[in-house]
DNA sequence: AAGCCGTGGGA
DNA sequence: TTCCCAAGGCT
């Protein structure tokens, strides 16, 4: 066998984390833990992950769940996305596969949500069948260790590493095999400053012999942000306020927030004070404005404020808006931004 | 194909 | 503070 491999295997033994969702190898479980883990970190996703496990302990009781409440199941988690194809799949699997977990890789693949390492992910550990999961980690360990200078975000490399790993899992144990590589990428062959000085492949290593640790894996693109203006009113009306979900192509599709006037530049107070709010009442107190806050997300900066309005309580809401008693309000799935101002206006609290 | 989709932690 | 980026997928 490869002496790589065989050092992987043996690292993998030893350090291998008790993780919950290597408890047992329920096709639902891996699946879940799979989407939970994409672009997140383990320690992050553990919480979420047991949470859902006892809220839906099978995947019929996912699919028998409403959007909203898998929404807020996941709030704070991001990428909202996989909650919602996280579900819809669920929703395919009950009705169209009889709640029984596909088990060959193009039926998972086909699946909302699934892609290519993911399909891999629960061919191998649920199903032991051998499809190579290229993930963040196997590109980093592989592209260090054989020393692979394509980049792993241009489709050239991504052929390359696939075909790699192909080769590598080849008469291994699918599964065992997968996990060695992707807990060795995180834990031991990390991103920044890797344990070089105590790993079992320091001298095989082709970034180590030539300096290039620190330079692999090579990426190119580099994501531009643009910057957004989000102007939040709260209307307090008393024993309740108005929330509104954000419906259509954006970010926290499917979440609630705050009636909400955006901007495509700074709004001084003043200027905020002259412009139309997203509902005008008749008689309305300003309570305060709150001080701007900067939400970063990967693609886009937020620069926000949370205008605090006292109007009436007898008066209807415009829809599709909907007015919620203000010890319902945790029930919602927000942001965490609208979260954070819900926070500090003392709403929204547990 | 390239841009979009969140959040939090660490250096 | 700023930057990188983590068990990716969709359009």
């Amino acid at each position: 066998m490869d002496n790589f491999l065989t050092n992987i295997y043996k690292w993998y033994n030893i350090n291998r984390r008790d993780l919950p969702w290597r408890k047992d190898r329920d096709p639902y479980k891996i699946w879940l833990s799979e989407i939970i883990l994409q672009q997140t970190r383990v320690e992050q996703g553990k919480n979420y992950f047991n949470r859902f496990v006892k809220n839906y302990p099978t995947v019929n009781h996912l699919a028998n769940a409403h959007e909203d409440e898998v929404l807020k199941l996941w709030q704070g988690l991001g990428y909202y996305s996989r909650a919602r194809n996280l579900h819809a799949t669920a929703k395919i699997i009950d009705a169209q596969y009889n709640g029984i977990f596909p088990n060959d890789y193009k039926s998972i693949l086909a699946l909302k949500g699934v892609g290519p390492y993911t399909a891999a992910a629960v061919a191998s550990i649920a199903f032991n069948l051998p499809y190579p999961a290229v993930d963040g980690n196997i590109y980093r360990v592989l592209s260090r260790y054989y020393g692979i200078q394509t980049p792993i975000d241009s489709s050239k490399g991504k052929k390359e590493f696939q075909e790699l790993a192909g080769e590598l899992i080849r008469g291994q144990n699918p599964g065992m095999h997968n996990q060695s590589l992707m807990e060795f990428g995180a834990l031991q062959c990390v991103p920044k400053s890797p344990q070089c000085s105590n790993c079992p492949l320091v001298d095989s290593c082709f970034a180590f012999k030539n300096r290039l640790v620190t330079h692999l894996p090579v990426k190119e693109k580099k994501t531009k942000q643009r910057h957004r203006y989000f102007y939040y009113y709260l209307y307090d009306m008393g024993d309740s306020i108005l929330l509104d979900k954000r419906l259509g192509n954006d970010i926290w599709q499917n979440l609630y927030q705050l009636p909400l006037l955006e901007r495509e530049k700074a709004l001084s107070d003043s200027e905020l004070l002259k412009s139309d709010p997203p509902i005008k009442y008749p008689e309305v107190n300003i309570k305060y404005i709150s001080g701007q806050k900067k939400h970063i997300l990967s693609h886009q900066i937020i620069h926000a404020k949370l205008i605090y309005l006292e109007v009436q309580p007898n008066f209807n809401n415009p829809l599709p808006l909907i007015r919620v008693n203000k010890k319902d309000i945790s029930k919602f799935a927000v942001s965490r931004l609208v979260e954070q101002f819900l926070h500090e206006a003392g709403l929204g609290l547990e």
